[in-house]
DNA sequence: TTTGAAAAAACCACGTC
DNA sequence: GACGTGGTTTTTTCAAA
């Protein structure tokens, strides 16, 4: 589990990021290495957990998600089984992508994709229908900025 | 670019945000097809930028990021260049994951993820001494409950 | 859409330092 | 121990039917 993570493994993670439909060789020349040393070395960060899942990105506009809702909830409720349904409710809908629990005023964060504003009227309906909560805001994505899921390997 | 998406690349879409180191064989075998019109829908949905990226997602917290934040950004600025400004200090941080304009109070939000706390301050001082922002809420995530990069392709 | 064949890549055993 | 070479097997790629 404690693997010892070198630079050489980052250099790698960092390929993989950027494109993991890059072949050993490619990634093996990108930081120079060969096949061998690299492919170990991807097969431990895997054993590791450190790489959790090789996916595709994609382009969630051309789907039909066209909204996109940063939702604040406030809740009065902080007993064991009220948080489990809560949990349980978020895991169970495909629409949030995101779900964190706060410190401070603001008890969680949901980033919540949908189609349009009348499918996210939906979704909060049936969410509050199902788990009590005090308060909730929604913020509305008018831009997307910036979406990376990659973490910076040589932060310096 | 307006590509007609039917079941069969939905469902394969599906397999490949779940997997995306799966064979053509495999994949055939679950949306019940064959290797040849698998790969040359996959091919046609890369082309067409609805599969926009193929990439590895990582565990943020074994490689040392330890805290995630969301912040919540008021300026009272709205002019072109000051936007261009801020939009590029947002794109050179790795720190920022995510950065979204927002309708209504908020005007963007960005979720940050970092080493910790003393990480975070350092961010933040940078960034206001960049951009000038009228007022700036960090949301301390304390638990990531949910997080996918998934969009559901059967909504229904 | 299926078959099949050429090219490429992944995987793994062995030898080397 | 980690690296490199090379060979086998799998997979991708792209014909042609």
């Amino acid at each position: 589990m404690a693997l010892r993570i070198d630079d050489m493994d980052r250099k790698i993670l960092e390929e993989l990021q950027r494109d993991a439909s890059l072949s050993l060789d490619d990634i093996a020349k990108r930081v120079g290495s060969s096949k061998t040393p690299v492919w170990n070395r991807i097969r431990k960060l895997r054993e590791a957990g450190i790489i959790k899942q090789n996916t595709v990105v994609l382009d969630a506009e051309a789907l039909g998600f066209e909204a996109c809702f940063f939702v604040l909830i406030r809740t009065s409720e902080h007993e064991a089984d009220w948080q489990a349904k809560f949990l349980k409710a978020l895991q169970d809908r495909p629409e949030v992508q995101e779900a964190h629990r706060l410190a401070g005023d603001i008890d969680y964060i949901l980033k919540v994709r949908v189609a349009n504003a009348r499918a996210y009227d939906l979704f909060y309906q049936q969410l509050i229908s199902e788990v009590r909560v005090h308060n909730v805001t929604a913020l509305l994505s008018m831009e997307e900025i910036k979406s990376t899921t990659s973490l910076p390997m040589f932060t310096g």
